[in-house]
DNA sequence: GCGTCCTGCGCAACCGATTGCGCGCATCCG
DNA sequence: CGGATGCGCGCAATCGGTTGCGCAGGACGC
């Protein structure tokens, strides 16, 4: 009879469950909040007239006056995407476990959307914001939010310390250099000599994977490989590059991400080239369809979810006590497929060099 | 010199625009909200004082005022799941574009945590919550919020009217039955007739794509071919599937979801089943994996983004004008593969049909 | 017996916006 | 020239909690 509570909109509010607990509204508040000066008593009183009206404490008056909304901000291009999903669901699964709400926005790599939704994570107040692969240049950024509430989940810029020369905290990477350098090392093992990377060029656009392509070249380098790099504008479009790999032949070609891979190999196969027959492929990411495509691609095995995870912790560990964690580079790991196996001795002849283009000028290669 | 907004966190208020724009709070409230009673003069001054000050609103306090949070909630299974990963993408982008906030909890099919979502939902006070795939009892759920607020997208409770016997608002789906119908036509169109269906059997669970199942069966008694179900207490393991199927041979089958379809496919060959050669095999929902597949899949395109779209337009036209609209069903479209091609007219001898369970008690197959 | 301390709780200000109501002033009309 | 009309704006209450501070009253020490 005194649980009457309408379907209806008004609320019950804090001060109906005083009321109804007789003692005042700041008691009451108290003793949900496990506060140690309210008896014992009083204490259940207010608990049990909460529970009878069904009270909910209604989170913008909450956090209005103490300053902080347990809210934390994910920003990232594409829900659908398989690798932001995994960052999205390693976030969202740390957020709820330490009792915060979270705010998801897409930014579809458009400067304007990703304004747009910073914008709406000040508004809320968010205590902390993630930025997963955010396009927009860091000063546009940090004129909204203040450094201590961001973490930058693998960031284009490859920005690492502040202006003033401190590392910069609050970065979050994968160790893509190492996962490319691993890839590398794996397909000289297996016996590819001739290796191209199909991603941005490292002269094509510092946005993307700088310290992927770093890494492999380096390595390439370092086992006096010729470095390769099919730097082409429409290296996002599989056909394209199939086309030219099908002209310049490598025996192994390492892509930006799975999804290329996974379309690249599809792409190669219209060609009539033979995957890995005549072309190993790996790529790069480790998403659940590299597992099942036919064959299995070889790719580095990204610790998306860990990511997201590590975001969460991070923004937390800073609303406590102020000052953001220093940066932090997840390990990645090789995953072998079936892609790039061990090369026939008689097919690693050498080809007359005169179709291997070293497009990185700082390469030197001997 | 006079926008010396400091880094740190004494955010600027609309009393400090106010108060450089030399008017009252309200009139700068009003002025930026463009209410018509605000001079022109005096509204260009308050957003020139917003501007130079960097004024943000403060959400919470607005809606703590205005009773309108702009905040929706989205609850779901998985976000790294492909199919949950673009509802949440076509919610997401709806919501944006219609000015509203997006909370994303996961329920990852445990009720305890569906339970603490909603409650998060609620305390925020989200204008209005979409629940996907929600697998906590409805009584629960509206225990918690009030009908107007909810959507539920493919609800697994077969509720499709109210208790009062109107038809139920709110309820948004795609049009299983008819998919999986669609499915069973192409099948038998290209020759196929012992067809199964792999998935919760119509007795084993009620949660399960009932409609699903419902659809296709009437449609193979349509058909005047027998129902076919392999109602495994394991059906969700690829591994167990493919063995009875080895064992029972149907012709084809269909799969409760993409998902299963593709394991499956991989688990027939290490059966030295071939697909389709051996045994067709049709998938539900149209991932982007099933476009990639080797053979490519057949399956049913669910309008997942749309769903999501949808669930967003459905909850701002009922916190507009106070009343849930009507709910809907979503085509689906059949997406044809080369999983299941025409059947060669030799194999299509009659089997004995001994090896045939049907297990649909209700069927009353011919 | 009196001052002190500690426990338990209430008063009232406050967070930052929104909004009903009413007031002053200029304009217009009779 | 006085009063009606309306435009532009400000006062103050309000939304629903949180929190600094202070006040009672009992226990306790000397």
């Amino acid at each position: 009879m005194a649980d009457e509570r309408s379907a209806t909109e008004p609320r019950v509010t804090l001060a109906d469950v005083a009321r109804s607990a007789d003692t005042s509204e700041s008691t009451a508040s108290r003793a949900l909040k496990d506060d140690p000066r309210i008896g014992e008593a009083t204490r259940a009183a207010v608990r049990a007239a909460a529970v009878k009206l069904g009270y909910t404490p209604n989170a913008a008056a909450r956090s209005l006056r103490s300053r902080r909304t347990h809210i934390l901000g994910l920003l990232l291009d594409d829900l659908a995407d398989p690798v932001h999903g995994q960052v999205a669901a390693g976030f969202e699964e740390a957020a709820a476990g330490l009792g915060y709400a979270v705010f998801i926005m897409t930014g579809l790599r458009d400067s304007v959307r990703e304004q747009r939704a910073l914008s709406a994570f000040v508004e809320h107040r968010a205590d902390g914001i993630a930025l997963a692969s955010c396009v927009s240049p860091p000063a546009e950024v940090f004129a909204q939010v203040s450094k201590e509430r961001i973490v930058l989940v693998k960031p284009e810029y490859p920005r690492l310390a502040d202006g003033d020369g401190t590392p910069k905290r609050g970065v979050l990477r994968s160790d893509d250099a190492a996962g490319v350098a691993a890839t590398v090392g794996h397909l000289v093992e297996q016996g590819y000599r001739r290796i191209a990377y199909v991603g941005a060029g490292g002269g094509a656009s510092d946005l993307i994977r700088r310290s992927a392509a770093a890494g492999m070249l380096s390595s390439l380098v370092g086992e006096r490989l010729r470095a390769y790099d099919v730097g082409l504008a429409g290296w996002r479009d599989p056909s394209i590059v199939a086309a030219s790999l099908a002209v310049d032949r490598p025996d192994a070609v390492i892509c930006y991400d799975d999804k290329l891979a996974l379309a690249l190999m599809d792409a190669l196969r219209m060609t009539h080239l033979d995957v890995p027959g005549d072309i190993a492929v790996a790529g790069f990411d480790g998403i659940a369809q590299a597992g099942r495509s036919h064959p299995r691609l070889t790719t580095v095995a990204v610790p998306s979810v860990d990511l997201g995870r590590r975001a969460v912790e991070m923004l937390v560990a800073s609303a406590r006590d102020g000052s953001m964690p220093a940066s932090e580079v997840l390990p990645v790991r090789l995953i072998v497929g079936e892609s790039t196996p061990a090369r026939d001795i008689v097919s690693m002849a050498p080809r007359p060099p005169d179709a291997v283009v070293a497009t990185d000028p700082g390469s030197k290669a001997t």
